[in-house]
DNA sequence: CTTGAAAAGAACTGCCT
DNA sequence: AGGCAGTTCTTTTCAAG
C-alpha cells in the first residue's frame, strides 16, 4: 500500500476535526467527489491509520470527577513479570489506561472514581494491593486538554 | 434530566466497547427497537453523557513511532502565568495532551515524534524553550492498553 | 479523477399503545 | 416509556466519460 499523498493528509485533517462529517461533506471540505473521498477514506480504513470511531463518554457527567495518574515502580526483590502486574491492574474497574513505560517509573496509570474518598478506597484496596508494587507516585488531575497532534 | 438507569447504562457499556453499532444493533443487545434505542442516545447524547464520536488515528502507521511522557514542574521563579505557557505548549504540533496536575508536577505532557532523534529535535527545541520551564522527567512509552473503566 | 444513479442501510419523526 | 411504520439522509457500489 502506497503512503497517504497530500490529499490524503487534508482528509485526515478535515475527519480528526470533526468526525460526524459525511464523505460528501469532507469531499467538499478537500475539493473532492463524493465517490473519490470515500474510495481514499476506504483505503486509509485498510491501511490502519483509520483505526476505527471511538465514542468519548464523559465520565464527569457519570459522577466520575476524579482523575489521578500514578506513577508506579515495581518492587526490585518481588519476582513479579509484567505479564502478572499488568493482568491484575486491568482488573481494577477504575483504571481506565496502563501505560508500560521506561524510565523513573515501570508503569503509568490512568485512574479515575467518583470522588477523593473513592479514590482513597480504590488506591488502598486496589492499587496497593498490585503483585509487586514498589513506590507510587500520584498526580491528581485538574483540567485536560487534547490537542490536534501533528499532521 | 434524569439520571441514567440501568437500561441506559446497558447501551452505555455496549457503545463504549462497539463504537460502530448501529442503533438497531444496539437496541438488540439490550433489547430494545431501534427508534427506543435512538431517542435514549439521544438523551445520554444532549446530557453530555455521550461527548462525541471520534476518529482513531493509528499515529504509528503514519510514521509516529515514539510516544513520550513528560513531567513539568514550572520554574518557582519565573512569573509566567498557567494561560502563557499552556497557549506555548499547545502551540506545538508534537504534543498531543496537556494535563495540568497536583502533585510532585505542574503538568503532564503527552508527546509523538517519528524517532527518538525527531524526540530529540523537538525537545530541546520547542520544550525546553517553553515559558517558566522547570524541572522535566520523561518516561517513554513501551505500549499502552486502554480499558473500558467503570460502569 | 468525475458525474449520476441505484440499492442498502442507518438515522430520524410522528403516531399509537 | 416503548413499538411500528414511514421519510430522509448516508453509505456503498457500479457504470460510463
Amino acid at each position: 500500500m502506497p503512503d497517504p499523498d497530500d490529499t490524503d493528509l487534508a482528509i485526515l485533517r478535515v475527519v480528526r476535526a470533526n468526525a460526524a462529517l459525511s464523505t460528501a461533506a469532507v469531499g467538499r471540505a478537500v475539493g473532492l467527489s463524493q465517490a473519490a473521498t470515500w474510495r481514499r477514506l476506504d483505503r486509509l480504513r485498510k491501511a490502519g491509520i483509520l483505526a476505527g470511531r471511538e465514542l468519548a463518554l464523559d465520565l464527569e457527567a457519570l459522577g466520575f470527577g476524579v482523575t489521578v495518574f500514578l506513577g508506579v515502580k515495581l518492587a526490585a526483590k518481588a519476582r513479579v513479570s509484567l505479564e502478572d502486574f499488568e493482568r491484575a491492574v486491568s482488573a481494577i474497574p477504575e483504571v481506565r489506561r496502563v501505560d508500560h513505560v521506561l524510565g523513573r517509573y515501570d508503569y503509568r496509570l490512568r485512574v479515575v472514581a467518583r470522588d477523593i474518598a473513592d479514590f482513597e478506597r480504590v488506591f488502598r484496596r486496589r492499587i496497593l494491593a498490585l503483585p509487586g508494587m514498589g513506590e507510587v507516585e500520584a498526580n491528581v488531575m485538574l483540567s485536560e486538554r487534547r490537542l490536534p497532534g501533528p499532521l
